[in-house]
RNA sequence: GUCCCCGUAGCUCAGCUGGAUAGAGCAUCGGUUUUCUAAACCGACGGUCGCGUGUUCGAGUCACGCCGGGGACGCCA
C-alpha cells in the first residue's frame, strides 16, 4: 500500500508487467498514462485504446483483462473500466495519507526525484550576452528560463553544467579600443561602467564613420588586439571583466551564479580543428570564397548554407558554436546540452544540429542529445516587442527596480504595519519573482505581453498568488506557536474532508508536473501545477479550519498544510524564484 | 519567393504529444469575514478552438489547401 514518489510511473511499470504476463508487451503495448481529470480519477491508462485499435480487438474487454492482472495495486487504488477502455486509477486516502508521511521536506522530495537523471551530465548554454553592452529585456527570458531548466535538471539527478556563453570577441571591439585609448572618463566607468562603454563605442563608431583616418586606426587597435597585442588585451579584458561584474548584479536577483563563462574568445583557437575535420570528412565546401556546409536532403538547408568560415577567413558564430559542442563533450562529457536561445534563430541552431550530427557520425563520435530551448519575444501592450516610449530597449536593471518599487508600494498598502526594512525585502521577493514567473508561467515558445497590472497585480497564476499560499501556511504555524520545520503530525488520520482529499491529490501529483516540466523543459508546466495546488489549498484552507481542538483532525490538517508548504516551496524554488516567510 | 512559428471565451493564457462534457485568470454580475492573512473563497455569464477538406472508434491536437499575424533567409550574433 505505500506508494512510490512517481505515482505515474509506478502505474507505468506495474501495466507494463501485466501486458507482458498477458503477452501483449511484444506486441508494443504501451500503458499511456496520464492525469486525468479529477472526477475521472488520479491517473488514466489510455493505452488499451490504442492498442486494441490496431490489434483489432475490443477495447474494453482488452482493458478488462488488464485490469485483472492489477491485484498488487488494489490495496492502494480504486481500479475502474471507463467509457470506450479508459482505466482509471484513484488513490486512496490511506494512501494518500502514507504518500504525504514519506515525502516531508525539500530534500527527501528530491531524493525521490533524483533517480530520474542519475549519472547525466548536462550543460545549460543561457543568457549569453554581449560584453561592454548592458543587459535589457531581450536577455530576461534565456536568462529565467535557463535557470528554471537547470535548477529542473539538477532535481531529477543530472550533474549540471551553467555556461554563459558570452560575446566577447568580435569587431566592435575595434572601435571601442579605439574610444576607450581616448576619451574614457574614469568617474563614469566607476558609476557605471557599461553606460560608459556604450558611450565610448557609440563615441567611436560616429567617428569612424565621419573619419575614415579614425576608422583605420580602429581597424588596426582590432588587428592588435588579434594580434595578441598586451595593451588592447589589458583593455579588452578589463572590458569584460567589468561587464561581467555589473552582469552579475543582475543574475544575483535571478539567483544565477554560472558554473563557466566560455565565451566566443574561449574558442577562438578552436576553430581551426572544425574546418579541418569538416573540410577532411566532405561536408564543408568553398563557396564564393567562404567555407560552408550545405545540407542536400534539406527543403531549405540545401540552398541556404551555413557558413562556418567567411570569406574573409574569420571565424563566425557557427564555427565557434561547433567548437563548443566539441568542447563540451571532450571536455565535460555532456549527455546533454541545452541552449536557451530565442526562436529566431531556430534556423541557425537547426543547420547547427544538422552539422554537427553529420560530423559526428563521420568521425565516430557519439552525439549528446541537443535541445534549442527556444522562446518567443516579449512584447509591449502594443503587441509589439517592448521597448521605451522613446524607441530604445529597457535596460534590465531599470525593469527590475521598478519591479520592486512597485511591490514595495503594494505591501506598504496591504501591509503598512510592517517595519519598513522588511517591506522592502519583502519587495524584493515579490518584484523580482513576479517577474521570473510572468515569464516561466507561460509556454516559453509563444510571445507574452509584459504587463506590470498583470503581473503586479497579484490576481490569478502569479508569483504573488504562490508566494500569499506560502505566507498564509507559515502565519498558521506562527500564531499557533508550532516550528514549521518541525510539525506535529503524528496521529495524522487519512484525508477526510472533500477539500482535504482535492488537496492531497493534488500534493502526491508534485513528481509527475516535475517530470513533465523537465522532460519537455517546460517550466511553465510545473507552474501550472503549483497555480493549481494553491488554489486547492486556498479552497481547503476557507472550507476546513486547522487549528481545531480534535487532535488527530488537527494533526492531519497541519500535515497538509506542511507538505503543501514544501512543495510550493520547493517547485518556487525549482523556478528559481525565493519564498517568503510573510507578506 | 522559400522555409519556420502562431491563430482557443470581450482581454491575457493553459490544454501533458490523438482520448472522456475544451479549462483558468481578468473583466461583468451575485454571494461569503464574531473563526488560522479577504493580496482570499464560492457561484453565474461567456466558445462555429481562424476557415475548409481529409485521416479514424475518437481531432483544439495529425495531413493538405486557403485566410490573418510574427519571424528567418550568404558572410552580425
Amino acid at each position: 500500500m505505500e506508494l512510490p514518489f512517481n505515482v505515474a510511473n509506478h502505474l507505468d511499470k506495474t501495466l507494463r508487467a501485466a501486458a507482458s504476463t498477458l503477452g501483449l508487451a511484444e506486441r508494443g503495448f504501451e500503458p499511456e498514462i496520464r492525469v486525468a481529470d479529477p472526477a475521472n480519477g488520479d491517473f488514466q491508462a489510455n493505452g488499451a485504446l490504442a492498442f486494441a485499435k490496431r490489434e483489432k480487438q475490443n477495447p474494453r474487454a482488452l482493458g478488462q483483462q488488464i485490469v485483472d492482472q492489477l491485484g498488487s495495486l488494489k490495496a492502494g487504488f480504486d481500479i475502474t473500466l471507463a467509457g470506450p477502455g479508459f482505466i482509471n486509477f484513484r488513490i486512496k486516502p490511506e494512501a494518500l495519507l502514507t504518500w504525504l508521511e514519506v515525502y516531508d521536506s525539500e530534500e527527501h522530495l528530491q531524493t525521490g526525484a533524483s533517480s530520474a537523471r542519475a549519472g547525466q551530465t548536462w550543460v545549460v548554454d543561457y543568457s549569453s550576452p554581449n560584453t561592454a553592452k548592458q543587459m535589457h529585456v531581450g536577455h530576461l527570458r534565456s536568462a529565467v528560463i535557463g535557470e528554471a531548466i537547470c535548477r529542473l535538471l539538477a532535481f531529477s539527478g543530472a550533474k549540471v553544467i551553467r555556461d554563459n556563453h558570452i560575446g566577447d570577441w568580435g569587431t566592435q571591439f575595434g572601435k571601442l579600443i579605439w574610444a576607450y585609448k581616448r576619451h574614457l572618463d574614469q568617474a563614469a566607468l566607476g558609476r557605471e561602467p557599461l553606460v560608459e562603454f556604450e558611450r565610448l563605442y557609440k563615441l567611436g563608431n560616429q567617428a569612424a564613420e565621419s573619419d575614415p583616418a579614425v576608422l583605420a586606426e580602429a581597424q588596426q587597435e582590432l588587428v592588435r588586439l588579434q594580434g595578441g597585442d598586451a595593451d588592447n588585451l589589458a583593455i579588452w579584458k578589463r572590458i569584460n571583466d567589468v561587464s561581467l561584474a555589473a552582469f552579475q548584479e543582475i543574475y544575483d536577483q535571478f539567483g544565477i551564479r554560472f558554473d563557466y563563462t566560455l565565451g566566443e574568445s574561449f574558442y577562438n583557437d578552436k576553430v581551426g580543428r572544425v574546418y579541418r575535420e569538416l573540410t577532411d570528412c566532405g561536408l564543408a565546401q568553398e563557396s564564393q570564397g567562404a567555407l560552408v556546409v550545405f545540407h542536400p536532403e534539406h527543403p531549405r538547408f540545401k540552398s541556404q548554407p551555413f557558413i562556418i568560415r567567411k570569406r574573409d577567413g574569420a571565424a563566425n558564430y557557427a564555427s565557434s558554436d561547433l567548437a563548443t559542442i566539441l568542447y563540451r563533450v571532450e571536455h565535460f562529457q555532456v549527455d546533454g546540452a541545452a541552449y536557451v536561445i530565442d526562436f529566431r534563430q531556430s534556423d541557425h541552431m537547426d543547420q547547427l544540429f544538422l552539422t554537427a550530427g553529420k560530423w559526428f557520425e563521420r568521425t565516430g563520435r557519439k552525439l549528446p542529445q541537443l535541445e534549442h530551448v527556444d522562446f518567443g519575444t516579449v512584447l509591449g501592450e502594443d503587441n509589439k516587442p517592448l521597448k521605451t516610449r522613446s524607441g530604445e530597449n529597457i535596460r534590465l536593471k531599470d525593469l527590475l527596480d521598478e519591479a520592486r518599487e512597485r511591490a514595495y508600494q503594494l505591501v506598504s498598502a496591504k501591509s503598512p504595519e510592517f517595519p519598513e526594512a522588511e517591506r522592502r525585502a519583502i519587495a524584493a521577493v515579490v518584484g523580482v519573482a513576479s517577474v521570473q514567473y510572468a515569464d516561466l508561467s507561460q509556454n516559453r515558445s509563444s510571445d507574452y505581453v509584459f504587463s506590470w497590472d498583470k503581473m503586479i497585480s497579484l490576481e490569478g497564476n502569479t508569483a504573488a498568488y504562490l508566494l500569499y499560499a506560502v505566507a498564509r501556511i507559515r502565519s498558521i504555524f506562527r500564531r499557533a506557536g508550532l516550528d514549521a520545520a518541525v510539525p506535529p503530525v503524528v496521529g495524522a488520520t487519512a484525508p477526510a474532508t472533500p477539500q482535504e482529499i482535492a488537496l492531497a491529490r493534488k500534493l502526491a501529483k508534485f513528481p509527475d508536473a516535475v517530470q513533465l516540466a523537465t522532460n519537455t523543459l517546460r517550466p511553465h508546466f510545473l507552474g501550472l501545477y503549483l497555480y493549481e495546488l494553491a488554489g486547492d489549498y486556498s479552497t481547503f484552507y476557507a472550507a476546513d479550519k486547522v487549528i481545531v481542538d480534535d487532535p488527530a483532525v488537527r494533526a492531519r490538517r497541519l500535515l497538509l498544510c506542511h507538505r503543501t508548504l514544501i512543495i510550493l516551496e520547493t517547485g518556487l524554488h525549482l523556478l528559481g524564484l525565493r519564498t517568503l516567510e510573510r507578506m
